[in-house]
RNA sequence: GGCCAGGUAGCUCAGUUGGUAGAGCAGCGGACUGAAAAUCCGCGUGUCGGUGGUUCGAUUCCGCCCCUGGCCA
């Protein structure tokens, strides 16, 4: 950091959708510049979770420093919260150690949660979460939308009634907090790291489902069914969790249960990785301050590479 | 060759007792504050296989033809 004590955080951001080629533009990077890499993926934290989740290798991690890679069990499930946190903490010991610290992944909440903080929320709590599970099977999800709406009317609007997952969220910060989810999230963020964000996107989208489709078959070709085997083997991992519900996990996972047959499931993992790459690439468009590169030009690597020293001179 | 069952949205199918049709999935667009590779929302004109006929009107009824699957020869 160059500035006073106000001074925030900078860093570099790599991002964009999956499977446009992020990893080996940072690596290229890596080479010119003395930098260390900051994963900002949601699957990439799961150990033994490598394959499906094409994790950088052993020996480019070796290579080049990576944080937050390889940081959780499966079992456990990680969070933007703890990511705004461990990311804020590994950008500050690579600036320490005299390094660049360069943000690369896919996981956009993650990157609006380290550019903008997040508001002082309680962390998730598994038994309030198991309680609200069981009166959800009882009574339905719109009955809980309803009876948020009584303690907090302007998140149930928010929210739709079908929405289970943010109608639990609002109503377990309700209960752990005695407040409304709306009105805390109104309050500051305490704390954002000032990033200079460069997007690779694709510039044709049949062309990345065509990347999709090749490097799901190259999975499955290194041993991605086998490696789910191996998950479930454990016997303590579950469908539901976090982890297990990643992309290709999921489905090969009920492939492996014989929900579908193994045609069936291959379409279907790859429609679910386009409608990712969709749903980031929504994301994109209100990041409005990301340099955007397409994803297939010509010359992709080179324009990287000298716009990334350009902003990181500029920001530095 | 005969009999039977089908041919409807990119795919799987529903339906119209005759008034030109609708679901799921895919696709497209969007939302997104501690599960986010998650969760959710919105968007459905397609010679209703072809061709004749009956009818005010046929995708629907009838004839013939084509295609697919099954059974019998």
């Amino acid at each position: 950091m160059t500035g006073g004590a106000s001074a925030a955080l900078s860093c570099l951001c790599l991002t964009g959708p999956t499977a446009c080629g992020k990893t080996a533009l940072a690596l290229a990077l890596a080479e010119r510049m003395p930098l260390e890499i900051v994963s900002m993926d949601s699957a990439l934290v799961y150990r033994g979770m490598d394959i499906g989740t094409a994790k950088p290798s052993a020996e480019v991690r070796a290579a080049v420093p990576h944080h937050l890679i390889d940081i959780l069990d499966p079992a456990e499930a990680y969070s933007a919260g703890r990511f705004a946190r461990d990311a804020a903490a590994a950008i500050a010991k690579v600036r320490a150690a005299g390094r660049l610290p360069l943000v690369v992944g896919g996981t956009l909440l993650y990157l609006r949660a380290l550019r903008q903080g997040l508001a002082p929320l309680p962390e998730a709590n598994p038994a309030v979460r198991a309680a609200i599970d069981a009166e959800a099977e009882r009574h339905g999800w719109p009955a809980l939308h309803r009876r948020l709406a009584a303690v907090d009317p302007a998140a149930a609007a928010r929210i739709a009634p079908s929405d289970a997952q943010r109608i639990q969220r609002a109503l377990e910060v309700y209960e752990l907090t005695g407040r409304p989810l709306s009105e805390l999230q109104r309050t500051p963020a305490p704390t954002a790291v000032r990033a200079a964000v460069i997007a690779v996107v694709p510039g044709d989208r049949a062309r990345l489902a065509r990347r999709i489709e090749a490097r799901f078959d190259a999975m499955v070709n290194a041993g991605l069914v086998e490696e789910v085997e191996g998950l479930r083997a454990r016997g303590d991992l579950r469908p539901d969790m976090p982890s297990m519900r990643a992309v290709g996990y999921r489905q090969v996972w009920e492939y492996l249960d014989g929900v579908r047959d193994w045609n069936e499931t291959r379409l279907r993992a790859l429609a679910v990785t386009r409608q990712l790459a969709k749903r980031q690439m929504t994301w994109l468009q209100s990041e409005r301050d990301a340099v955007r590169l397409d994803a297939f030009a010509a010359g992709l690597e080179e324009r990287f590479l000298s716009l990334a020293a350009r902003l990181w001179e500029r920001w530095a």
